[in-house]
DNA sequence: ATAGTTCTTGTCTTTTCGACCAGAACCATG
DNA sequence: CATGGTTCTGGTCGAAAAGACAAGAACTAT
């Protein structure tokens, strides 16, 4: 065919009729925690295509704004947080039938939240959900688009980082328990990790986290009431708690 | 502002006034092994903006592909390479002002390639250059666009992709010896790892390396002649060796 | 034959991980 | 206030892994 690129980036000519012209949107899969388990965010749709089926919040990017200013938008939007947690673009999808009208590349983004209060409250009952991530990679919640695809691929990101990054954090407040923590863990690798092999991981040396001397007040199932920590700065590359030790099979 | 977003991945009207049009390109970082250090393809820019530098291999996306295609198919025209033995979507870019004359978002692919012959035959010597990364990262080799940028993510990927994926063996060939695989990751990383211990993790017990029986003819410089290995079928979830034992600080 | 190089095997110590038990601090109940 | 239930916290102990290092094996070169 052609017998050299024509470079990254940049066509020759730059007229707009060289090249074809796409739409960009920016979906983002908002994740928080919630009774122990690991939930998500979905907006009902209002307009065909997929019209009354749920979705990943999400719309068109502006010329004027970068990538990750879009999705900060969109968050907002959709549930009035201003600064999230975290906010990490994890793919992008193009596939030329996603959308059933036009072209449009879509740019995804993995945000995590820790108070589902202000959620809620951003949005009215009925166009927003926070169901059960479990229940969307079941099937039992059907997605319009390829957002099924982008939640798979969101919480396998989730997972990864989980074990190379220090996003654990990100799902907790500022200050937590470490049976908090653990459930992250837990709720996210599907796995159970024993609490006092746990504690000694984090608590360890290094800054992992920091006790601030406070205690809950215990439930009414009782229990030893347990200590706040906030976390430390070593965190920012990478944590803890690891996973796969071996198993490689 | 706006009460409520529009849903996602759609616009109400699909009208091609009622958005805003981009270009989308897809731009392909091509890493391989060479003498031992990471190695990147690079080719020079015949056209403005940026003319006469260096950049990303990379091209528009068709309508009528998806952007693994897109990915694939710039792969072939500038290596002549049809099967790449990895090719990964890693990060989307697109900050208003990276291309000076209009929108264009770019998806970015990574690829790695085993033979560097067959790079070197696709194009002409004087329009495409294999340069270490490590002079890419120093910026001794100034690059387009925000294409610094792209191969700093990009190698920040495949040192994640190292310690979480099977991603070594595609560095080396169908057949390598194990001094091989032990070099890329201590040419990724910039560690140094004892052979020994390096062998006992591969070969320990899984299906990690197979041997072949057959041995490489020593060259000049003498030595035991080592042992050929195939790649087992366990590095489809993941590598034996991890680097990060501790040392978080 | 000797020295130099590289691959391979062996041993040993140190560290880490995982399982498990026991104590501490709280609740509820009679 | 004793008793049992629950949850957090600390301790022990053995298995497993990681790392350091020595030594042998197989080759080249002089």
């Amino acid at each position: 065919m052609t017998t050299k690129s024509d470079g990254s980036g940049a066509a020759v000519g730059y007229d707009p009729s060289q090249f074809p012209a796409f739409a960009v949107t920016v979906d983002v899969v908002i994740l928080t925690m919630s009774d122990g388990a690991l939930h998500m965010l979905l907006v009902r749709r209002g307009e065909a295509p997929f019209k009354g089926m749920w979705a990943i919040p999400g719309g068109f990017k502006r010329p004027s704004e970068t990538l990750h200013e879009a999705a900060r938008r969109e968050l907002a939007e959709e549930t009035g947080v201003d600064v999230p947690t975290l906010l990490t673009q994890f793919g992008a999808y193009g596939d030329p039938d996603r959308d059933p009208r036009m072209n449009v590349v879509t740019v995804a983004y993995l945000a995590v939240l820790r108070d589902v209060g202000t959620i809620v409250a951003g949005t009215d009952a009925a166009d927003a959900l926070l169901v059960p991530v479990g229940d969307v990679l079941s099937e039992k919640v059907d997605l319009a688009f390829d957002h099924l695809q982008i939640v798979r691929d969101a919480v396998d990101r989730v997972r990864v980082e989980l074990d190379v990054t220090g996003i654990a954090t990100a799902f907790v407040g500022q200050t937590f328990t470490l049976a908090e923590l653990r459930a992250v863990y837990e709720a996210t690798w599907g796995v159970e990790l024993d609490a006092a092999n746990f504690r000694r991981s984090v608590v360890a040396e290094d800054g992992w986290v920091i006790p601030t001397g406070r205690r809950t007040q215990p439930g009414p199932s009782g229990g030893r009431p347990a200590e706040f920590y906030r976390a430390g700065r070593a965190w920012k590359n990478g944590g803890p708690i690891h996973r796969l030790p071996r198993t490689a099979k």
